[in-house]
DNA sequence: TTTAATAATAGACAGTGTATAATTTGACGC
DNA sequence: GCGTCAAATTATACACTGTCTATTATTAAA
């Protein structure tokens, strides 16, 4: 039908990112279709292809949108507190994963062709997650550890991930763990601690 | 064409988990196919069907072959190691990864629908490397620490997993992270020491 | 009003997992 | 050896998928 008025380029970028989100988050990674967004924006599957190139570039932008409402997330659960902020950083990690669990899933279970990398956008997204994390070790770290935070911050975001995705893929209930979330803590400080 | 006299129903079974996890080394969860495991051993897709019920049940099967192939990789590379054997294990925990990058993978990126779980033989396949590690706990924790094994077990799991995964999927490529394997055993070392 | 460029689509292609009906095969009793 | 019966295997159809190209519809510019 060609051209929309109402809808210009970025307009339409947008539409296509939020239905797909919104999709991504009902029925999970493996059963997205691409040709479902299409129909329920009312366009067709040709017009997807032509804004995103390839179903990488849709699903990158998807877990794009998923990784800044996940920093939003932090950043609002930690807006205020002045107690215990390292644990309220780590219930906020998990408690975005298990509200957003497909989403959340799919940030994982999409992996890139072995010779592409991501576009420099989605590391920025990445970064900013890990950003907030050094904020907060920087604030906990006597001044004299400061230099420590950025490695730390990467060592520890992987450890409260693993005990995360253990808890949301099964693993710990296979195994019978039952308070993920206190072994994830416990870890934290004991790097804290140092 | 009917039975084939030199394939009772376990060999099949056998030559079919052989192919797909020769397949799923190549290529990868991604990309795939069940068919073309069929094609490559001289059945129909019907033959796979009828034996696996479910391309769940396939994956699984195949998944539970990567993971007792990891175990008896842990099991080789600790025999014999009587010096630093938690580094031995964290640093056999990453080969595995490495060397068999798509199938480890796939452990992780194939996720059951919500309403199954796994079979009581892939839980078993996945307690048998958790035993490993917490016999390498018990021998190195002093005697009165010896009933928190279990549980630290399961958080160092946790721990090293999130390390391998954010290097295995790019997340620490992003951030920088240039020995990722010297931080996992850092957090391992942390946690030991109590 | 004609022209050029852009936006969007329709349709084809080669795949996929799933499912069922039909066929081939092997073993057993006679 | 022959016919029977059940098990093993396949052929085929279905409704999908992502990808891609040629075509059409629309808008803006000349």
């Amino acid at each position: 039908m060609g051209r929309r008025s109402d809808h210009s380029r970025p307009e339409l970028r947008e539409m296509i990112v939020a239905e797909g989100h919104r999709q991504m988050l009902e029925v999970g990674f493996a059963r997205f279709s691409a040709r479902e967004v299409a129909k329920r924006i009312g366009y067709s599957i040709g017009t997807i292809y032509n804004v995103f190139g390839t179903y990488e570039g849709l699903i990158l932008a998807i877990n794009g949108r998923t990784l800044d409402l996940w920093r939003d997330y932090l950043e609002a659960r930690l807006a205020g507190e002045h107690g215990d902020r390292l644990k309220r950083a780590v219930d906020a990690y998990f408690e975005f994963a298990v509200v957003n669990r497909h989403a959340w899933a799919a940030l994982y279970d999409f992996r890139l062709p072995d010779d592409m990398e991501p576009p420099e956008s989605y590391a920025r997204q990445v970064t900013a997650i890990f950003e907030i994390v050094v904020a907060e070790l920087v604030a906990v770290l006597p001044p004299e550890r400061s230099e420590e935070a950025p490695a730390l911050a990467r060592s520890l975001l992987a450890t409260v991930h693993g005990h995360c995705f253990f808890t949301m893929n099964g693993t710990f209930r296979i195994l019978g763990e039952t308070d993920p979330l206190a072994a994830a803590l416990a870890r934290v400080r004991e790097a804290v601690r140092g």
